[in-house]
DNA sequence: TTAAACTTTCAGAAATTTCTGAAAGTTCGT
DNA sequence: ACGAACTTTCAGAAATTTCTGAAAGTTTAA
């Protein structure tokens, strides 16, 4: 197999990306040639394609398994499996923001209570905690509006996302409608 | 200088997490440390703090630098640089987000934009084309409306998202306000 | 101008991550 | 039960990243 040279540069610009994403060039470069392939490709095309050897492709597929981004499928007749990329590009974001979640914050905000619960012993063991308690207020925060955005389906999140500044207009309206609404938590 | 046992712990987990979120282990430790020491830290203290290399500390620092996040300070009567977090956690996070995006997300808009002006020379580029212009337009979807949030304060932004669930009532709302505002851009 | 007190740089060492390819494992048809 | 067609595993090689520490650079004071 080989990649037409239009294909080339965004293969391997997505390996490059994938680093900062969280897996490794080839990963990234899997998924890319997955994602933009109209037909499933057998681990041969993969190795093919991007010139790797066939036990790495073996071990990208485990991760991109992982990271639940693709699919097996089967040709009839044909003893190969074949992959594919999971679900439309939202699916994708998706399960990227809630794989990164689990793996980026979730391991830091237990810390971070874990830390709250002890008694400090000194006063910079105070500050510490104070800014501990600060930084866990505002992933829980951020987690939990994660998790309700990605509770709106893509139209949905899309009409939110395109109101833009109209965010903030919104706020006002809502304060003119419940001005009795208690919502003076700042921190 | 050494670290409470309380606060080892916290250290050490943003130095494992600082790889995921852009930076290598001993930077994350570092911001870490200057982040719950309320005194301002020089180059030694953070080196001896964490038994690591002078010149480990300098380049780190400079990679702190780039990121935004410390800040120079000076004692009278004392030649020494000591550095301390910029600002609040809202300025950190917002910082690290912008930065992210920078590196992350900017350089695969710019290279999808170019890919997209290409002409398709077969069935197979053209599949190819069509994922990559949903990537970029939620890409780019996503990068404005983070913007567009990074505009707000941190007051407005915490209310916002403190409306959680309420937040598609609010669509729906604003749906009954303006009945006749086009909104049916979906995709 | 000299020297002390500091910071930065960078070549090579050390640590870590990724990759290869041969061997072991699995599945299926006969 | 055998062998063909496949997949997975994993020890060690290769590549990459990070770290050290000595040397070079900078700043200040006298």
């Amino acid at each position: 197999m080989n990649i037409s040279t239009q294909n080339q540069s965004f293969v391997y610009h997505f390996g490059e990306m994938g680093s900062r994403w969280g897996f490794n060039r080839t990963v990234g470069q899997m998924y890319a040639l997955l994602v933009i392939s109209e037909e499933p490709l057998s681990a041969n095309d993969l190795a093919s394609g991007l010139s790797i050897s066939r036990g790495n492709v073996s071990m990208g597929i485990k991760e991109l398994q992982s990271w639940q981004l693709i699919q097996v499928s089967h040709i009839p007749g044909d003893r190969k499996e074949y992959y594919s990329a999971i679900g439309s590009i939202w699916d994708m974001a998706n399960t990227v923001f809630k794989e990164r979640r689990k793996r980026e914050i979730d391991p830091t905000l237990s810390l971070l209570r874990a830390s709250l619960l002890e008694k400090p012993t000194d006063a910079s063991d105070e500050y510490a905690q104070g800014k501990m308690q600060e930084i866990h207020d505002l992933l829980e925060m951020v987690t939990e509006w994660a998790a309700e955005l990605q509770r709106l389906n893509p139209e949905q999140l899309s009409r939110l996302m395109k109101l833009g500044a109209g965010v903030s207009k919104m706020l006002s309206v809502k304060d003119q409608l419940f001005p009795n609404k208690k919502n003076s938590d700042s921190n």
